[in-house]
DNA sequence: TAGATTGTTAATCGATTAACAATC
DNA sequence: TAGATTGTTAATCGATTAACAATC
């Protein structure tokens, strides 16, 4: 599985964002595109465009383009979008509750199959997803699960991480605003919703112009 | 309103971090704190952190560190927490209801105080905010909110964004897939939860150890 | 004073962009 | 062939980090 060590961090993580692009573009009946003219539909310059996908490998061709098909099977494969990943989500709260109705399969070939949380909820299912009890993560095997949704209060966040990669999963998305402290190996990204809106908003009234992704 | 042009985005995209971790701090009863010791608590380095914080102004003492208090007082004044950030939400589907839900107020002043859909949810009330009709945005005049949540579905997100940017608002914090293309001076943060999950696999899957923000 | 820790300078690193030869 | 556009090299830019003098 490890491979790659040459793509730039920054490279990867705008592949999830070629592939959507990608995906619509193909749904409209598009089959050729220049790196100038993809450019435009995701907002990354025409050059990084270019350099991002001979990482990749010769994928275009000179004089033409890139043919959306083949770039889309590329990236398909590169993207691991033929295997289902499993996902499951701790937190069943307001947040947890969006994310489970949320259409995650719809872009990504992913699946929330199961969720935890405490005593009400336990049970239950939302949107087709079945809530286990907390403390069942103690002694569950997790290890077919790629990546874990935190969605506890914040509180509880660094305790139930450790107990999520104690049960065998090595992915966080973590929605919590607590940075955790996690062994190495483990791959966490945050998504603080809150520290998105006061950045928003500071740099809005300190009038930086011009946007950000 | 126009300042500060000197600090770097990065630094910009960290003050909020660090205001809700010495928020945090103060209320265990945390009174100073060393950049080695804070750059623990929000996974910085320290260096980093004396640089971020240089640029807003000798706040440390040498041989001491930071006061807690002293810098929160600050940063609460750079961030504009005093004030009360309006905000609005466009979009009451299951992420836009959530969103309503959630507890934006607890760690930044801001209030949702309006939000936008069609028909069914009109006129209805979801966490104490007013839901109104999308049609209004043509005629609304938004210029007291300071940005909106697009919660819309893909294919209406474009068209959208430009009526809010119409009807006065200068920021927008997107949830959906799509980029926008907006006139500059327009902020826009970008919140892909199908690509960060993408990025998280991806990573996974290619063995990138460690871990990011 | 001795120890701690800032604020800053200089070095390094990584990412973006400009330019262009290669070539379809 | 002439025009278009890639893939890549070299230049630039911005952010991070190491090192340390200043000083509390």
């Amino acid at each position: 599985m490890v491979t790659d060590h040459q793509v730039p961090q920054a490279t990867a993580e705008r592949l999830p964002l070629y592939y959507q692009s990608l995906q619509h573009l193909a749904s409209i009946g598009k089959n050729r595109i220049s790196s100038s003219e993809f450019s435009k539909v995701v907002q990354v310059d025409s050059t990084t465009i270019r350099k991002d996908l001979s990482y990749l490998g010769a994928l275009g061709r000179k004089g033409y383009g890139y043919d959306v098909g083949h770039l889309l099977d590329f990236l398909r494969k590169t993207l691991y979008q033929d295997e289902l990943s499993k996902v499951m989500l701790i937190g069943v709260g307001n947040l947890g509750t969006a994310l489970l109705n949320y259409n995650f399969l719809k872009n990504n070939n992913t699946k929330i199959v199961k969720a935890y949380d405490t005593d009400r909820k336990v049970g239950k299912k939302i949107a087709g997803t079945v809530i286990h009890h907390f403390e069942d993560l103690r002694t569950d095997d997790n290890h077919d699960i790629a990546a874990a949704i935190l969605t506890v209060p914040a509180s509880q966040a660094q305790k139930v991480a450790e107990m999520v990669i104690h049960s065998g999963v090595n992915g966080i998305l973590n929605f919590t605003p607590v940075r955790l402290s996690l062994p190495s190996g483990i791959y966490v990204r945050h998504v603080d919703m809150s520290v998105e809106l006061q950045a928003l908003i500071y740099s809005l009234n300190h009038g930086m112009e011009g946007k950000k992704a």
